[in-house]
DNA sequence: TTCCAGGCGTATC
DNA sequence: GATACGCATGGA
């Protein structure tokens, strides 16, 4: 990792890494651009502002010990996955090949499981907007993402003022089956994912996409593959029989390509039916 | 006004 | 197991 500290800021040199394509991809809700090149945002409570120094491949985290960097935002930022390699494998595949092309600094966020888990919850039939005005007023009303064990007691009802709609009800349903200890999330971590799957799907408001969702940016599951309404036009557009091999093993981090491709891409969009 | 959004629960066959 | 429909909310 290269990297320096001032004593006040991490000033860090990394390639791979485009703060609009990772920090404003539908994959986390709550980074806020806050001027060109930065952003301001967190990790369970811990806040950060990053921008990018050069409009390349500097990037100053500022306020930020040597401690903090190495322990929990070089974890968050995926800092020890070659994305280079990642990529050159996926081009082996002539639509892949374009949507690493077309925004080539996508990372996956390891982000946190509740927190994941709790957010797709609340994007399901749902638009990006949207996800942010509910997670926004959440986290303005708690003073921070709250855990869940700050959430129980909630109710549908005491939940109205997230205006989530239909989707109150299912938050209420994650954190009592959590509370209740008949999901453990941390022994979700260590499952094979096929029961982790299964696990997750018992509450209301979880099925397989958001489960996906979770298994992917909550617990780094690179080989859960989300698929929405984006995603099923990549499938039924480019692979109607399925991922290509280069994906083996990291399906979700190729879908995070192929989703931002299709969804803001005037390339992909004119090739689609 | 109608349609749509990082879907899912339920009813019905 | 497959398919159809309703669902809260708000922007386009």
């Amino acid at each position: 990792m290269d990297y320096k500290t001032d004593g006040k800021d991490i000033l860090l040199c990394q390639a791979d890494f485009d703060l609009d394509q990772t920090l404003d991809c539908g994959q986390a809700f709550r980074w806020e651009k806050t001027a060109d090149n930065t952003y301001s945002g967190a990790f369970l409570n811990k806040k950060l502002d990053i921008s990018c120094e050069n409009g390349k491949d500097v990037f100053r985290l500022h306020d930020t010990t040597e401690e903090d960097f190495l322990s929990v935002w070089a974890d968050y930022f995926d800092l020890a996955t070659d994305y280079s390699e990642l990529k050159k494998r996926f081009s082996e595949d002539e639509t892949l090949s374009k949507a690493c092309k077309y925004a080539s600094g996508i990372r996956i966020l390891r982000q946190d499981s509740w927190e994941a888990l709790s957010s797709f919850i609340i994007s399901q039939n749902n638009n990006i907007p949207r996800i942010k005005g509910i997670i926004g007023r959440l986290c303005e009303h708690c003073g921070g993402y709250p855990a869940w064990q700050e959430l129980t007691g909630e109710t549908e009802e005491s939940l109205a003022y997230l205006r989530a709609g239909f989707r109150a009800k299912y938050l209420v349903d994650a954190v009592q089956k959590i509370q209740s200890g008949a999901i453990n999330l941390e022994k979700i971590r260590s499952m094979d994912i096929e029961s982790a799957r299964k696990l997750l799907q018992t509450i209301k408001g979880v099925g397989p996409k958001v489960a996906e969702c979770a298994l992917l940016f909550g617990f780094y599951r690179t080989e859960a593959f989300p698929i929405d309404v984006w995603v099923k036009r990549v499938m039924a557009n480019w692979y109607p029989n399925g991922l290509p091999e280069c994906t083996r093993g990291c399906e979700g981090i190729a879908q995070q390509y192929l989703f931002h491709y299709i969804r803001t891409s005037e390339e992909a969009a004119a090739s689609i039916k």
